[in-house]
RNA sequence: GCGGUUGUAGCUCAGUUGGUUAGAGUACCGGCCUGUCACGCCGGGGGUCGCGGGUUCGAGUCCCGUCAACCGCGCCA
């Protein structure tokens, strides 16, 4: 017989009765009834009943047995009574007499039990990392996340993509993240980086004309985490093509996308991937005020800055005198309540603007609440048609530049769906998100800037950059579900003298770009192909599919909120030797 | 860097207007129990109430400061 087990915990049948069986896993759950002994033995397939009385060899030992101890057991499989059988689990119809036990791994008193659904501090499962991972919901998240990587890997396989391993100690390349340094030990105050992402190698690989490429890429990013962020290190789906336009990037990744969401998905909704629909980003921030959009949520956002303009509503009327304001309506149909009005306005507050002003409509189509009567029933009646809401309705009122409440609009408008129990749960909602602009527009030093990376082609290529910056899109998208954001892209700018005038808009003259990028532009000057391609966020589809609303959920070993790795103890103070070597001295900063 | 929430037994939490020796469940230790599957019953050990200062006859509770965790803002594909 094999060391440790000739079946798992989840194998055993009735048609095993009568063998003699071992089996290895952690004690689950023990039941002492003085006579007997009930232990449930879990291993990563399942639970299995184990059971000693006085007439077993070992049972003596049995009763010692405690939670997650790690133990080797000999027994024999017999039929349980029909009124015994446990319909919950899978070897209920069975349970191993026990007449040998070895303990391969006793267990002190633990911080955090495996058994149940109590929840944890953080803090303690992240320490206790191994322990949090036993348990039955992590177990399943991560081996769901394996099981999509792997999916993933055979569709692109199938599409005639290839996976190439990219450096991952590189050169630092400002992409608009902060970088992790790795200082050099042969070239001492010299530093490589960690890669942001795979961007100038896999845009260096459509150079060397490799076609299709893509890999399961570690990006590293020396930013502040949140809940659907990972510090430090995260996985995307990085993809890359050449001679393809925006249209065949889309036409590629959705049907990887969506056949991963309907694999996985748990019978949940996936739209067709040839329906999704594409939102300009100036649409998708006037209508959601995001550019991850949650479209399971049904209402979007109107202007109605003509029914306030000159009104009896002070605070809007004097808002719209001022340059570049409006009023924007979020409707609320079904929200006509005041205690739901008071809720949302108090929301509004807590995110920080002054408040949000609502109107609310009754019977007759008679609009009631302090904004109603400032404006009158005229203006009131005139907002209800072209918001068509009717009785029992209301309506959010949010006025400034929309800088100042596109976002706490986008979280209002979600709060909305979530409290009048609008959002399809058991749906993916998909939209591609386009014509970004390449520019914008810094509020303080008054700055034009890249809004997002400078790798993108401008729609209209050179011309395009002769006139407002501001006015200047990309050919570059993101592709929102549910309200997170879970790929972006874009056709690159794969032109050296347009590359050149981009970043001359942006105040970087040539010499810069060729010290930051210069390995990159000099391979565009030898026959550089048109390409393009994408990102996708592996952790966040994981934690769709997984139905987790915080990213740690589906990493292994996560880092906490000022990253750090509680279980290993990093970040880690070097040893003088060690800064010895790299030439290195810490300064102390007060 | 800023804001919000939280911090009481190994763990999850309760603790009233400031008032006797700080409680419960669970885990752990001991005892009883031959059919449980969140087994049950009896008993026991276990506390720097995050930390420091203040107010008070008296502070887990009020005030000030500070630390930590999480969530958010800034930041960030």
């Amino acid at each position: 017989m094999h060391a440790y087990r000739s079946h798992t915990c989840a194998e055993l049948t009735a048609a095993n009765v009568g063998e003699t069986i071992r089996l290895s896993g952690w004690v689950n759950r023990r039941r002492d009834h003085g006579g007997v002994v009930f232990i449930d033995l879990r291993d990563h397939y399942g639970v299995t009943q184990i059971l000693a009385d006085p007439d077993s060899p070992v049972f003596a030992e049995v009763e010692k047995a405690r939670s997650e101890w790690c133990i080797r057991i000999d027994g024999e499989v017999k039929a349980r009574d029909p009124e015994l059988v446990n319909p919950k689990i899978p070897t209920g119809e069975i349970e191993v007499f026990i007449r040998d036990m070895e303990v391969l791994g006793p267990s002190e008193e633990l911080p955090l039990m495996v058994f149940g659904e109590t929840e944890y501090p953080e803090e303690t499962r992240l320490k206790y990392r191994f322990l949090d991972l036993r348990r039955e919901k992590l177990q399943r998240n991560i081996t769901l996340r394996s099981d999509v990587v792997a999916s993933i890997r055979k569709r692109m396989w199938d599409i005639n993509f290839r996976e190439f391993q990219t450096p991952i100690i590189t050169a630092s390349s400002p992409e608009g993240a902060r970088d992790f340094l790795v200082p050099s030990r042969l070239h001492p105050g010299k530093f490589y980086a960690l890669p942001q992402a795979p961007q100038q190698f896999k845009q260096l690989i459509m150079v060397s004309g490799f076609d299709k490429y893509f890999q399961i890429a570690p990006c590293f990013r020396d930013e502040d985490p949140r809940a659907d962020r990972s510090p430090t290190d995260f996985y995307q789906l990085d993809l890359e093509m050449s001679f393809v336009t925006q249209q065949d990037v889309f036409d590629t990744v959705a049907p990887v996308i969506a056949g991963v969401f309907e694999e996985f998905g748990a019978g949940r909704r996936v739209d067709a991937a040839s329906d999704w629909p594409q939102i300009p980003y100036k649409e998708a921030m006037l209508k959601y005020g995001t550019d991850k959009p949650d479209l399971r949520i049904p209402m979007e956002m109107q202007v109605v800055s003509e029914h306030f303009a000159g009104s009896g509503f002070k605070i809007f009327a004097s808002i719209l005198e001022k340059d570049g304001t409006e009023i924007r309506a979020i409707p609320a149909p079904g929200g006509g309540s005041r205690a739901f009005c008071d809720r949302m306005n108090s929301f509004a507050q807590k995110e920080g603007l002054p408040g949000m002003g609502y109107i609310m409509w009754r019977d007759g189509n008679e609009g009631a609440g302090p904004l109603a009567k400032n404006i009158g029933p005229e203006r009131t009646e005139a907002i209800r048609q072209q918001l068509g809401l009717g009785p029992g309705d209301a309506a959010f009122f949010l006025g400034g530049k929309p800088d100042s409440f596109e976002r706490v609009a986008a979280k209002a408008r979600v709060e909305i769906g979530n409290e009048l129990n609008l959002i399809d749960k058991d749906r993916f909602a998909f939209a591609w998100i386009v014509d970004f602009p390449i520019y914008e527009r810094d509020e303080e030093t008054g700055k034009i800037d890249f809004e997002h990376n400078p790798f993108s082609m401008p729609q209209g290529e050179m011309a395009a950059l002769d006139g407002d910056p501001l006015d200047v899109k990309g050919y570059q998208y993101d592709l929102a579900c549910n309200g997170y954001e879970l790929v972006s892209g874009a056709i690159r700018n794969h032109r050296p003298e347009i590359m050149f005038k981009a970043f001359e808009i942006a105040g970087y003259g040539e010499d810069e770009v060729r010290k930051r990028f210069g390995g990159m532009v000099n391979a565009f000057t030898y026959g550089a192909p048109p390409h393009g391609g994408c990102a996708a966020g592996i952790d966040r589809i994981v934690m769709l599919l997984a139905d987790e609303e915080n990213i740690r959920e589906v990493i292994m070993f996560p880092m906490n909120q000022r990253a750090e790795d509680l279980m290993m103890g990093a970040p880690s103070e070097p040893t003088n030797e060690q800064l010895r070597e790299l030439a290195l001295r810490h300064v102390p900063q007060d």
